[in-house]
DNA sequence: TTGACATATCGTAACCTTGCGATATATTGA
DNA sequence: TCAATATATCGCAAGGTTACGATATGTCAA
């Protein structure tokens, strides 16, 4: 059984686990999904998310870094949104798999 | 804008997190990815990821504890495989939203 | 300019995860 | 039974992550 398979690279699975672990956390996942439904302002998320507001910011500050957020100012409110079009797929694919455990 | 949304509860959210949390590494990632190649015993999973035996089981009994993967035992060896028909899906809606950062 | 509101940043302690080495258990064949 | 092989388990130290509270920065309207 010494058959040698095409494996992906280390660096590309590296970076899945980095972009997994940032999702990894059930309040970043709601932030997710609660931006599915459009861009909102950081009070707005923490209230949604049941967070203090410095939590929250931390947790999209995270999420922004790794560029799966985005987010703009708007006067006196910051709006976040999603940076990546293919988050949403992934969440509702997360949730089929997850579900059926 | 006070308008609610209808939100995934918490506890779904929880356990999405918790699965993502037992993916987000890379010799784990690397070994849903090998196992989606069939059946493989641990010492030929070890091998492949790189890693002495005794991590490469304590990834796999990670993975198998959470419900991602199961074994049998054939003799000598042990034979792991994917246990969650929806896990070779996640990892390629993973793969194209990773790479995609 | 001042106060109020919104967001961001930071330090810290508690907790979790990882890699590693040591050891234990299971199976087979000599 | 004994040695060899395969797998599993465990303890520990190092490093990472989290929640929390304190404080800083940015914006606007009075």
């Amino acid at each position: 059984m010494a058959k040698e398979l095409t494996l992906i690279a280390l660096d590309d699975l590296q970076q899945a686990a980095e972009c997994l672990k940032v999702m990894a956390h059930p309040a970043r996942l709601r932030m997710v999904e609660i931006l599915m439904q459009g861009k909102y302002p950081v009070h707005e998320i923490a209230r949604l998310c049941e967070l203090p507001d410095a939590q929250a910011c931390d947790h999209l500050r995270l999420l922004k870094g790794h560029g799966l957020l985005d987010s703009e100012r708007q006067g006196r409110v910051v709006l976040y949104r999603i940076a990546n079009p293919r988050l949403p797929k992934l969440l509702r694919c997360i949730r089929s798999t997850c579900e059926a455990d």
